[in-house]
DNA sequence: CTGAAAGCGCTAACAC
DNA sequence: GTGTTAGCGCTTTCAG
């Protein structure tokens, strides 16, 4: 059906190795041969079959991606730079969400081990990554993104600073007045509700109410619920950190126009045109997506240090609202 | 290094095509064998080497994906349908942005080719397509998405009613009152910006004035000098009408709060929650991907029908934006 | 500079 | 039920 270097070779009237060199750019061919199988191949429409190359090499040059949702602005932010850094150094992306299903995420892993991928970016969703022990002995790289794996795996890890970050988010508040502020988060049982519940915590101190806390999956759409709760009590809040984009973006919407100081962790497209702007502890994650890429990169040259477990800064971005003070909370903007 | 089918066979005290059988679910095996297979392979670790497979069989199981860039929600959207829609069929996706570079498109394209995918879905960013002849011709199925192929492909094609849309939207303009209505979109060079200046013109008939009309690169960032002119006009326009999500997003903030009629193409997160709300002309992403990845999986499961062209029809959605009359245009929200 | 032979790990086709 | 053989298309090794 399609060429073959066989082909190609009988078509130039070479051995079969000499067509295997001009293809691969190998030195010690005589010009004129290589104009002739240089020839054939484009008279035949040859291209190599990277499926005999890989299996021959033992390497792919393909890079293995889990992520939660590429449709989520933040990992697909994170895709891009990993993509970029990918194609750099030859290789391809093979991508493919978990949805935050344990269950898939290794079904993931575990297909793109299966086609031997050179390395593996992963944003765990689940806490048990002990199926990844035979992979890591085998020798494949692995880095950990967003999220770090469960007990007992020692690999590379890129981390934002998500208490670092909630704490400036509550400590912002506070400046400004606050003493009531709410938390709106993803399920604890994400590493990164977590740890920014943890942040939230820590820097409230003995000012910590657990009624002005409120961890829900994304889907149980109950966040107005739960916030008409917190509005309804004798001291409601005055100010709201939400863990995550997608938790801002909710309670804005819940919030329906009412003005409360709030600030919330990850920046959005449009952040500053609301009104007013939305204050947010940004991450960058091009950046997480691009160093998790060059430390994986860098374990494919051959790298064999401590795994690194890195933390990238996050940074207050002030646009309005997380600067209202609390007596201007309350009223219909 | 890992233990393969032979590794498996031996210390399982049979023969490599009883592995392979047990492996492959493949009837004729007597359950105590397999049994002993099964717990070989789970002593050594094993795990099917699927390039070899893929060699072997002449399918990768893998679909290629070239869309423009992941980090933009609608593409990003497109993605999470197509990787849906692969997964259930069993395969995994290979993707790449081509960044809107024809030379990337084409570097992609082939290198997916060369690994021999089994289907192909292309959001093309230039105009010829020559080089997938010979792909075509050696089976592989190809469906666009979105954009069509340059002219003498004949392969299934998913695109949005991009005339339509923009007609709907400058006809609910007109219907408001607005005479002024100026078009700013993406370089006409890409087919649904002049697509959708072609509704535009058509729909606005002896009211076209081709000083209302923008059309530059994202990246030129002189969209704010462009509007400026226009509003410097003698008869400035009262309404805009912008190409798509990102230019919808740049202008309103080119804008800076002033109030102007305004319908965008696509739709985009937090469009309600701005004052006034965005009126869209809105497209699903999910859905074209969706759509493009069934097309192509019914060509892989054996359909020779001619070439489908589908026109996914689009949806204006009402918020506020498209309904001020021209009158209120002008003062500063 | 060029070529022949072996074999990567698997599946297909055919024995037994 | 099970095993043997050939070979997918390429790269590696070694021989000229």
């Amino acid at each position: 059906m399609r060429p073959t270097m066989k082909d190609v070779a009988s078509a130039a009237g070479v051995a079969l190795k000499t067509v295997s060199r001009v293809v691969n750019d190998e030195p010690g061919v005589h010009p004129t041969t290589a104009e002739r199988v240089r020839e054939a191949i484009e008279r035949l429409g040859y291209s190599r079959n990277e499926s005999a190359r890989m299996l021959r090499r033992g390497r792919t040059a393909t890079i293995g991606l889990v992520i939660e949702d590429v449709a989520d602005p933040f990992y697909a932010g994170l895709s891009r730079a990993v993509e970029g850094v990918v194609i750099e150094h030859g290789c391809l992306l093979l991508s493919g969400s978990s949805g935050e299903e344990p269950g898939r995420e290794r079904e993931l892993v575990e297909t793109f081990c299966a086609r031997r991928v050179d390395g593996l970016i992963v944003v765990p969703a689940g806490d048990d990554h002990t199926y990844l022990r035979s992979e890591l002995e085998a020798g494949t790289p692995v880095v950990f993104a967003d999220r770090p794996p469960g007990a007992g795996l020692d690999v590379d890890t890129v981390l934002a600073d998500n208490v670092g970050g909630a704490r400036q988010a509550v400590r912002h508040l506070m400046v400004h007045g606050h003493r009531r502020i709410a938390f709106l988060g993803d399920d604890p049982a994400i590493f990164t509700a977590a740890q920014r519940l943890r942040g939230y915590r820590e820097e409230l101190g003995g000012l910590f109410d657990a009624r002005l806390v409120s961890m829900r999956p994304p889907s149980s759409g109950v966040i107005g619920d739960d916030l008409a709760r917190m509005f309804a009590l004798d001291d409601p809040p005055t100010a709201l950190f939400t863990g995550n984009g997608r938790y801002t973006v909710t309670t804005l919407r819940a919030l329906g126009g009412r003005r409360v100081a709030l600030v919330g962790f990850d920046d959005f497209e449009l952040a500053d045109l609301l009104d007013p702007g939305v204050s947010v502890v940004a991450q960058d994650p091009s950046w997480m997506g691009r160093v998790a890429a060059e430390v994986l990169f860098r374990r494919l040259r051959g790298d064999v240090g401590p795994s690194e477990h890195l933390e990238l800064p996050v940074r207050l971005v002030t646009r309005g609202s997380g600067e209202l003070s609390p007596d201007q909370a309350g009223a219909r903007g």
